[in-house]
DNA sequence: TGTACATCAGTGAACGCGCGTTCACTGATGTAC
DNA sequence: TGTACATCAGTGAACGCGCGTTCACTGATGTAC
């Protein structure tokens, strides 16, 4: 049982992260700055050092929770989608894109340049998140891929990919071949591509339905790979 | 004929933009700033004002340079592709890929968020060579058009995106359809996907071979269109 | 060819800014007897 | 229940940093006669 001390230590923490995120919504990665944030909650910048021992860690947190909300969203619509294989694909996509959507300037911070002057960890919780990410998608592939009928095109060898990230994916999923996991990272960049190009602001003097495009693309990915198309 | 100061003068404005780029190759964007590229030039961070009247009019100028660079390369892989449709369309993604990877923190800068800082102008020369990367890719679309025989999915209409672009499209380009335009978004996003995650490090941990999973992404898109494959 | 003047590229010092980080401290909150 | 002590969250002042930008100036380069 946490004492009335810890409890409250763990509610500033979270006021930390959560007005670090409101700031970085309104003026971007680089807003996120102690002093801005100390001043937000009329504080003092140093107290700040008792909760997170550096900026950077402060940012590294952020990504982690934002990753896990992200996968979050993209998870629920997965189940909420029914057992239609390109249904659950289409809800993940389109979850991911309104999360995006939702919140740009995280999805910035995640997938886009760090903070200027962050260098991220290749550990730790951020590092981890982005694993688990990823390892999302491929497990949402490898779910579908007794249903896909129509084999994608180039030769996937094990060996074209990261030892590691091989070794955790045939032991996670022994079922996949190389080409289903080239497949899930070839989707990933599939759905990363338009999301990027919207929530950055590229297709803003292009069109007024990024979500129509987004979708018919979807739609022709699904149906690409042979799967019935959902709606 | 230029006089000596003239051409002193240009070479200077030259050298400036020169070292931005290596700088911001080097430590990313927030790496451009006036004092540091001085500092290389063995001068006085005051003496760049009589050059740019601002940090961000420089930044405005390299934007538009490396746009027109991109485009200069994707044009002249296009060119030199010979006159099958998918060859054409292959030798312009694979050369935007290629630059990207050769100039990664270049196409941070084009495709990512703007410099700390940064407000990117609505018009001016960054605004219209984004316009021009944007055409050069319709216009290919528009040309390899005619020879596409599966019509993607979804219901494009002209209503659906913006006035400005619509215009100046119908006047370029009469003979493409709204679907076709849909298209050219569509492609830019596929072409980008895969490029963003490996530019901003995505694929690191994941795949060895990026180029063999873009070709790969580009010959579906190719072959879904119903031209035939090159190579 | 030589002199007087105009141009103007670059200097160097200064401005104010916001930042991350450190540290000795204060004063409230909790604990032990 | 009351007192003495320990904990520890937050203060406030200071540090050094690099930045964009301004400005009066110097000294070399060019021009006109």
């Amino acid at each position: 049982m946490p004492t009335r001390r810890e409890r409250l230590r763990a509610e500033t923490a979270t006021e930390i992260k959560t007005i670090a995120l409101r700031l970085m919504a309104a003026g971007g990665p680089d807003a996120i700055s102690l002093r801005a944030i100390a001043r937000e909650m009329g504080m003092t910048a140093g107290a700040i050092y008792s909760y997170f021992p550096t900026r950077d860690d402060l940012v590294t947190t952020l990504i982690a929770d934002l990753y896990t909300a992200l996968l979050d969203a993209a998870e629920r619509a997965r189940d909420a989608a029914g057992s239609a294989p390109g249904a659950r694909l289409l809800a993940w996509a389109e979850a991911v894109r309104e999360w995006a959507v939702a919140n740009p300037e995280g999805y910035k911070l995640i997938y886009g340049d760090p903070v200027p002057g962050y260098r991220a960890p290749t550990s730790g919780p951020a590092a981890d998140a982005e694993l688990r990410a990823c390892a999302g998608l491929t497990e949402l592939v490898a779910e579908v891929w007794p249903a896909i009928t129509v084999t994608p095109s180039g030769t996937a060898r094990w060996t074209d990919f990261d030892a590691d990230i091989v070794a955790l994916t045939r032991k996670a999923l022994p079922m996949l071949p190389p080409a289903g996991f080239a497949l899930a990272l070839r989707m990933w960049g599939r759905m990363h591509g338009l999301i990027a190009l919207e929530v950055y602001g590229h297709l803003t003097g292009q069109t007024r339905r990024p979500e129509k495009l987004f979708h018919a693309e979807m739609i022709d990915m699904i149906t690409s790979l042979g799967l019935r198309a959902p709606k």
